[in-house]
DNA sequence: TGATAGAATATAGATAATCTATAAAATCAT
DNA sequence: ATGATTTTATAGATTATCTATATTCTATCA
């Protein structure tokens, strides 16, 4: 790992939330594994910071999930556990249909647009990488316009968790697309202004990938 | 306010954590009004701290929603808007619901007897406070064994939510116990076996509770 | 007189050096 | 070899200090 580059000073965003972002995406791409300890002198040093911003990056993690920490013993990166996939899961499939009844009232043509543009993303991605960001940006879609900050703030936080989970899981060799009938027929359902049907596509949609990706870990623990 | 009690050392838990839960005991009861500025440096002296641990606290309370953050100018309670009391009810209902479910399996007579005792404990209560607190043990002790820890946390950090909210709209004065009738009928359809009626209760109850709790609320703001 | 530009002040955010307590590692004695 | 003990590394916290920004106060001018 090489050193951080000299980041734009940006005094907009602190040094904390700078050195959060990129923790966060260490880890859910995977690049920081499980059950990792995670120096707060390390981190503060890469980044030519002290250990006080970095302490509160690692609360801001902690909170998301990304972290886990033990009195007097640091932190380290959550593990990856079967049980968190279902939890994180089953959490999403409720809010994010929460979320998508909520939006459907507002649901402009624009935001249709934006989720179809989402899933010609998807169909043009080779890498698991890519179709992630794709598939993220195409449920962003669909919850956005409810303007629930809370509840968006939640969903946000399971995704990353769920994108963590299933880079773990594929590590970008073995994948093919896959799902993207499911996805257009929530958008169709949505469409045709069916909202309870879209609704209820989401939902069995969130929960077989879920499924897939627990199967899957599981399987992988085994061998 | 009086200067804090020296208290236990303790230390299993850090001075961030200490300081962070009184904080939160404050802005809960509403000991501290949404819109108040928290000043890094007062915290720290009352607690005889240094900023370090405050700054923490302050982004741990940051993310269960109940300060705000503004770049540079540091942290103030969250404001109570009708539109957070509503999304803070239907994520409740969503996820609650979602906890009854995976907890109605693991359901031991002792789970429904704690419930009961809540009940019991709610009908005793001539305070709104201590309503308030059976209230939340009985609605814990539906979702407790599911067994779902970051369900439960999220659930919880809606809850204190929630009660943040009855308490700065109904402050103590001009309340009467209500509600009892909706929570043992929840009871009752769970004593039976009937999961998804007791589910269904319990969404309806906390969907109707916050309407109430939003009527109140915007209907005080215009006063 | 009232609005506004500019100086003064308070404070958020951050650094650096330092301290204590504990967990982990290394060493020593049996 | 193994168990006890010392050493070492580091988490958590303090204190003093620094800079940049918000806010407040004040003075000037239309």
């Amino acid at each position: 790992m090489d050193a951080q580059l000299p980041q734009p000073p940006d005094p907009d965003r602190s040094v904390a939330e700078r050195i959060a972002e990129v923790l966060t995406r260490r880890i859910v791409l995977g690049e920081l594994p499980p059950g990792d300890r995670v120096g707060q002198d390390t981190v503060a040093a890469e980044f030519r910071a002290s250990h006080v911003p970095v302490r509160e990056a690692f609360r801001r993690l902690e909170a998301r999930g990304l972290l886990v920490s033990e009195p007097r013993r640091g932190v380290r990166v959550a593990p990856i556990a079967p049980e968190a996939v279902r939890e994180v899961t089953e959490m999403r499939a409720a809010l994010e249909v929460l979320a998508l009844r909520e939006a459907a009232h507002a649901l402009t043509d624009a935001d249709l647009q934006e989720a179809r543009l989402a899933l010609a993303a998807e169909e043009e991605s080779g890498d698991l990488i890519v179709w992630e960001e794709a598939n993220r940006r195409f449920h962003r879609a669909l919850v956005t316009p409810c303007r629930m900050p809370r509840l968006l703030q939640v969903i946000d936080d399971l995704h990353q968790a769920s994108t963590r989970y299933l880079l773990a899981t594929w590590k970008s060799l073995d994948w093919e697309p896959r799902s993207d009938a499911e996805h257009w027929a929530i958008l169709d359902t949505l469409t045709r202004g069916d909202v309870e049907a879209a609704a209820a596509a989401l939902s069995e949609h969130i929960l077989a990938a879920g499924r897939a990706l627990r199967q899957r870990l599981v399987a992988r623990g085994r061998i």
